[in-house]
DNA sequence: CACGATATTGACCGCTCGTTCCAGAACGGG
DNA sequence: CCCGTTCTGGAACGAGCGGTCAATATCGTG
């Protein structure tokens, strides 16, 4: 071969990522992100076609972070709702670290759909797998006798993540994290199996 | 004074506003607004100002409208919680007129916020008059004993709320109804009170 | 060490953007 | 009926857009 990359290309997508997080798709110019990632305007359609292109990339590395945040902080042991709400904290917490720019996901998803096909797959499959994730955590705190008797796992999963996405948008419109944590407090509080008087212990 | 105008401003606002709602704020050029109102630049920019006070403009409008559904739609008789889940499927259903396009109020926020002040102040008004209206709502299903009491009215408008941004987000990846439905379902479930075995009427 | 191959850069392109401006049209008042 | 005033439509403008390309730099290889 001949002169190697002086760019690590998956550096140069975070930077991409934190600029289009930041400012939405059709509000950064390619001259922005000319000044951002510190490359020429060519390297940059030589490694990644066009603008399109590297914001459906740069969108693809931030699902599959936020993936693996849940993956890999849900597992089999442990209190199943507890965990679920740290998770979701922490997840709030992560996309709060960006300066009030909200949720990548959430802002791409607002802007650009429905017309964009590419970008609609890919939302789709990650929303698929958390709700799946969500799922089976509370398959697990149904069985643990941790859930309401008025939903199920399914349906909580659901709720769980569509609420977290409607914090992503109040979150915008009231920047404060204690605002976010109350709602998905109040969410959990209704979600607990409240430690009701049984019938069967009463005198 | 001297000619009039030949438009009615209302109704280019209206359709200002569909475009908007449609494509967001950066992807609606002036050439397709002077296509779809059927004005010359002139006009438009003589009768609004600019393309921003334009946007201003058209999403004052479509939040009033918003704002007068709940407003009207919310009295002081009948079943409160029932009224308030009828009144958010009324206001899904409005925002799914527009051809998959979600909330043009959510849409506007992931895109403008946090760099727009304007879209946020009229954003902020627009949602702290739904949360009085629909904490006012709780508070009398609470009184009716139709509120769970694992949450306050405070809490639970608030929840709501937030849940109905998710579900707009929600709703333009899986464009259906019946989905939108469930996961309000499914909150009404958990908010309002189960008619628990009541101690006092226990064997 | 020299050559082929690839990466890098920034000037450059055509186009579209938001905005301005002006010549003519259409009204109300005297 | 005509004049002053306002509205109208579209041509025109500079700026900035996304995208291209040729010259140059820098590598691996024989």
């Amino acid at each position: 071969m001949a002169r190697p990359r002086t760019f690590d290309e998956d550096a140069i997508l975070d930077r991409a990522m934190l600029l289009f997080w930041r400012k939405g798709y059709e509000a950064t110019a390619m001259s922005d992100l000319v000044e951002e990632l510190g490359l020429g305007r060519g390297s940059i359609y030589a490694a990644f076609g066009d603008k399109h292109q590297l914001f459906v990339r740069a969108l693809a590395r931030y699902l599959d972070r936020q993936n693996t945040l849940l993956a890999t902080a849900l597992d089999d042991e442990g209190p199943a709702v507890a965990q679920l709400r740290a998770v979701l904290g922490r997840l709030l917490a992560a996309d709060a670290a960006c300066g009030n720019a909200g949720c990548f996901s959430v802002n791409s998803i607002a802007e650009l759909l429905p017309h964009d096909d590419e970008v609609a797959r890919l939302v789709r499959r990650s929303l698929r797998i958390a709700e799946e994730a969500f799922t089976r955590q509370l398959e697990r705190a149904a069985r643990d006798g941790e859930l309401s008797a008025s939903v199920t796992p399914e349906d909580g999963a659901r709720l769980l993540i569509t609420l977290v996405q409607g914090v992503q948008i109040v979150s915008k419109v009231h920047p404060d994290p204690a605002r976010s944590a109350a709602c998905l407090d109040a969410a959990f509080a209704l979600l607990a199996k409240e430690p009701a008087p049984l019938a069967t212990t009463a005198p």
